[in-house]
DNA sequence: CTGTTATGTTATTTTCAGATAACATAAAGC
DNA sequence: GCTTTATGTTATCTGAAAATAACATAACAG
């Protein structure tokens, strides 16, 4: 199955940054390869965005690039507002099931 | 190879926050995999960190929880304070880019 | 407590990502 | 111009990701 559309645009933009921070830096895409520990094939991939490229590849890519702090907020439970209004109207209990009373959403 | 541990850290992290939003929204690791397309097992991939899963995978858990919209800063070009000084330092050109770019500036 | 469901665990099988190598092409530097 | 380097392309092969299934455990609802 492929990925959805916006998570592919936003694959294809994050493997484009990453490609421009990198030609910024004047790195070529075997030098970057190996600070990462894979081969140079494997940063193509990224920066053409190709979805099935390990997750490790992709942030050890940032990090070599000293970009890898801007994943902390990604996900931030405390910058996650719907998150947390659920939470407060449903209380903080856990994701196991409700048997058949109102399933909403 | 394994990864550095900074991106460890961070997709240990990242797991973490994904499972966070995902309890709050009271879904099941199974629900969530067949929205993006998965089976349960790379949802609970992904909750625990797990390097070496596809970043698909990873970027469609933040999608089906609405939290994509936080990628679209990660690596931005306009952000990248470091990498714009080397290029206007060391001038625009590429690792291996179009052609001849005036040198000059 | 009982029934139900979410999640974890293990094993098996299949599929494909990634390594490697060889070659092509194009841009940069001299 | 020529040389060097960076990137793309193609093909083959091995290892591991992921699907599937069956079962265990834990948490919740009633």
């Amino acid at each position: 199955m492929s990925p959805p559309a916006a998570v592919e645009q936003a694959l294809e933009r994050l493997g484009r940054n990453i490609r421009t921070a990198r030609l910024r830096r004047r790195l070529p895409q075997a030098d970057l390869a190996e600070r990462i520990g894979v081969s140079r094939f494997v940063v193509a991939d990224i920066e053409r965005g190709k979805p099935t490229t390990g997750v490790a590849a992709y942030l050890g890519a940032l990090w070599a690039l000293g970009l890898l702090g801007q994943m902390r907020e990604v996900a931030d439970p405390d910058r996650d507002g719907e998150g947390k209004t659920l939470e407060r109207a449903r209380g903080p209990r856990r994701a196991r099931a409700r048997r058949a009373l109102s399933d909403d959403f």
